[in-house]
DNA sequence: GTCTATACATGGATAGAC
DNA sequence: GTCTATCCATGTATAGAC
């Protein structure tokens, strides 16, 4: 980026140690030295390439953000099904949270509230997110009877959200969170039945859906 | 508690005042002088009665869940229906929201990462939360087609983890989270949908969620 | 670009007067 | 129980040598 070689280098070793730190520490924690010291470089460093801790959390939040779904992308493209994405999703969930992939955006989420320069890079980064899950949801949603009424921008959106949420809610409770996981994938498929229903019973589901739903 | 009234008095402020604290600065601007500061009491106090600040924010959390839970126990009570349900979530979720009485679930939760003390304490906290979902689920559940496949006791913690998420994402994407929370709405509602189906539609329903689902 | 040294601020926690 | 004063650790940020 800057030219020399090191200097890109230690760059890259303060964001990758930001969200480690992030990660295993939490936001509380994460300050200049902390994120030095995992990433092995001196703590004055991280003023020097970032200006303060704040822009150095912007920073690796676009970082980690772009790192991670770039490497989904491709996966998710191929989804064109309901069941296929809630496989999909379970993968991909497992990846990231063993990884503490999505533990360093719940964090800085966190700290958004009172970090102003916080808040629009956390944002930009869910977005990378949300983009692409919703791309796969309008895909999905296409050819089924959930597709006139649900709204794949605030779906992806939920979707996100919620987990970011218990991925947090994952770290005082694993087991409740497993189960939590398990019951939402019974959720999905449950939706993905209705794609596969007979013409009688689909145009049953319509007819109600159209009464109730407000699209 | 203690037999002295401003004694408890005191208590009782430095409780509230870590959860406004909580609720609009973040777990990071949490700190014993902050939090004295908004409890309008002295600094040394916060040790005085709770020895140091890990423990006084689990009490917090403790007071704070109890509180809230309390509060909506009688009208959670009252819902039969998932179209009642929904109804009752949107109207808890908003006047917990604006109230901040969720923001500081999330923060704790986020700080538990680090600090250990703060991980049963959040758990327990969410309990009480979950346990009163659960109590509505398996009643609403019961005569819903999708009542023998879905795990009242998941979904009850994936409802209050999501919670979490969406309100924490709302901080930096207020938008967004609106629009993920009319969509949510809009699927439970469809959910409902399914119970007011005519036995035929019902009985195709149930057939391929017995092929597809694992309860 | 990187290091050491250092300033200055904030925060946890305690001692001791009242 | 409450207050003032204070100690010490940690953290942000900068200056200046290399």
């Amino acid at each position: 980026m800057t030219g020399s070689a090191t200097g890109a280098d230690t760059r890259t070793k303060l964001l990758e140690g930001t969200l480690r730190t992030l990660a295993d520490q939490g936001i509380a924690k994460a300050s200049a030295r902390a994120v030095a010291a995992s990433a092995g470089v001196n703590q004055a460093l991280v003023f020097y390439h970032f200006g303060s801790v704040d822009e150095l959390l912007a920073a690796a939040c676009r970082h980690g953000a772009e790192q991670r779904v770039a490497r989904h992308r491709e996966r998710l493209a191929a989804v064109t099904t309901l069941a296929e994405l809630v496989r999909c999703g379970r993968e991909l969930h497992e990846e990231e949270r063993t990884g503490g992939h999505v533990a360093f955006l719940a964090q800085l989420l966190a700290g958004a509230r009172t970090q102003p320069r916080l808040a629009p890079a956390t944002a930009a980064g869910l977005d990378l997110w949300t983009a692409e899950i919703e791309k796969v949801l309008v895909r999905v949603l296409a050819d089924s009877p959930l597709g006139e009424f649900a709204d794949p921008v605030g779906l992806a959106r939920a979707v996100a959200g919620s987990f970011v949420g218990l991925e947090m809610y994952e770290g005082v409770d694993p087991d409740g969170a497993v189960r939590a996981f398990e019951a939402l994938e019974q959720l999905a498929e449950l939706a993905g039945v209705l794609d596969e229903l007979g013409p009688v019973a689909q145009r049953a589901v319509r007819h109600r859906l159209r009464r109730t739903g407000k699209a």
